[in-house]
DNA sequence: CGCATTTGACCAGCGC
DNA sequence: GCGCTGGTCAAATGCG
C-alpha cells in the first residue's frame, strides 16, 4: 500500500509518541492517565474517557511508575502521518460497557483459567477493565508485541468481524487484544487489549518466521459466514526491535492485509472507495493529536535528566536516549 | 518440525 | 429457565 511507503524515517520523537499511545496493556497507566489524552477527540460512538491531570500525581516516583510504564514495551513509531496513525485511546470501565457496542469478554482476570475446556477463565463483561484505542491501520502496525491470532467471531450488528489475538511474546502472557472495525468508520479499527502482559518487552520470538509466512501466506479454508479473508497477519506485525525502520518496512504488507482481513460482508472494492474518501476528509479536518499534546521534547528532556538507572533496563533506554542525543527529540 | 492462521464447536455471561 | 451472544479452544491446515 502506498500510503505505508516512507515509514523509514521515523525520528525518535514519532517512536516515543507511538509507545505512549500505543501502549494499552498498562492499564495502571491508563488509570492515572496522562493530561495529553484529555482533549482526545470522541471518536464514533464508543465510549471514551477524557484523563485528569497526570500532573495531579503526588510524587516523582509516581510520576515516573506511570511515564515508564507505558514506555518501555513499546519502543515504535506510529506512524510518519500522523493524522492517520494517532489514536484515541479510552479506558473502558466494563460496568459502563453494557449495551456497548464492543464488549470484548475478558477473561484473563487473572488466570489463564478454564473457559470451555477447563483451563482459562471465560469471565467476560464488567469483568475486567480494558483499554480501547481507535487507530487507523497504521496504528495497528506500530503495535510492538508478538500477538497471535487464536479467533475471528462475526459480531451482531456489525459488518465487520472481530479478531482475537493474544499475546505471543511469552508463554502464559495473559494479554488479550481484539481488534475489528468501527462500523461507523472502516477506515477506523477499535482495538481492545484486555489484561496486562507479564512480560516488560516484547520479544522478537516467533515474530519473523510470522512476517514472513503471513506476508505471502494464503487462506487455507474458504469461510461459509464470512468472505474468503485476505492473509492475516497482525499478529505478527510487532515484535521487532524497538527502533529498526527494516522491520518496519517488513511490516507494512501485514498491516495492508490486516485491513483486509476486517473487511465487512461487502466488496472490498466498494470500502475502498468510501475508505479514500472519509480519508481524504479526515486529513482536512483539525484532528487533536495525542503526539501533539503531550510527548514534545521538552517532556522527554526531563525525563533524561532523571535517574532511570533502578527502573530501567539500561538496554531498554539506551536507544531512547542516544536518538535524543543525536537531535531527534 | 515448529509455529502460524482458520474456523466450527463449545461454554458461560447476560438479558428477558 | 431459555436463548442469544461473545470469547476461547483445538483440530485442521499451511508455510518456511
Amino acid at each position: 500500500m502506498s500510503e505505508f511507503l516512507g515509514m523509514g524515517d521515523w525520528d525518535l520523537q514519532s517512536v516515543v509518541r507511538g509507545c505512549a499511545i500505543n501502549e494499552a496493556s498498562s492499564a495502571a497507566f491508563m488509570d492515572t492517565s496522562l493530561p495529553c489524552f484529555g482533549p482526545l477527540a470522541i471518536q464514533q460512538d464508543e465510549l471514551l474517557f477524557s484523563f485528569p491531570d497526570f500532573f495531579e500525581t503526588t510524587t516523582v516516583l509516581d510520576e515516573l511508575e506511570q511515564l515508564y510504564k507505558p514506555f518501555y514495551p513499546v519502543l515504535q513509531p506510529l506512524s510518519p502521518v500522523r493524522t492517520a496513525a494517532a489514536p484515541s485511546i479510552s479506558m473502558e470501565d466494563p460496568k459502563k460497557m453494557k449495551g456497548q457496542d464492543h464488549l470484548p469478554g475478558t477473561a484473563d482476570n487473572g488466570g489463564g483459567g478454564p473457559g470451555s475446556h477447563g483451563a482459562k477463565p471465560k469471565k467476560r463483561k464488567n469483568q475486567q477493565k480494558r483499554v480501547v484505542q481507535h487507530v487507523t491501520a497504521e496504528g495497528l502496525s506500530s503495535d510492538v508485541w508478538a500477538w497471535r491470532k487464536y479467533g475471528q467471531k462475526p459480531i451482531k450488528g456489525s459488518p465487520y468481524p472481530r479478531s482475537y489475538y493474544r499475546c505471543s511474546s511469552l508463554k502464559g502472557c495473559l494479554a488479550r487484544k481484539q481488534v475489528e472495525r468501527s462500523r461507523t468508520d472502516p477506515e477506523i479499527f477499535i482495538v481492545t487489549y484486555t489484561a496486562e502482559h507479564s512480560h516488560s518487552h516484547p520479544t522478537r520470538r516467533n515474530s519473523l518466521a510470522g512476517i514472513t509466512r503471513n506476508k505471502f501466506s494464503t487462506p487455507k479454508k474458504p469461510s461459509k459466514a464470512e468472505p474468503p479473508s485476505t492473509p492475516t497477519t497482525v499478529a505478527n506485525d510487532s515484535s521487532s526491535s524497538p527502533i529498526s525502520t527494516s522491520d518496519f518496512s517488513a511490516t507494512t504488507p501485514l498491516m495492508s492485509a490486516m485491513e483486509d482481513e476486517l473487511q465487512p460482508y461487502v466488496s472490498q472494492q466498494e470500502i475502498r472507495g468510501e475508505e479514500d474518501q472519509k480519508l481524504n476528509e479526515r486529513n482536512n479536518t483539525n484532528e487533536v493529536h495525542i503526539s501533539d499534546e503531550i510527548l514534545n521534547n521538552d517532556f522527554f528532556l526531563g525525563l533524561e535528566d532523571m535517574d532511570f538507572s533502578v527502573q530501567f533496563p539500561s538496554s531498554f533506554l539506551q536507544p531512547w536516549f542516544a536518538a535524543t542525543a543525536a537531535g531527534g527529540c
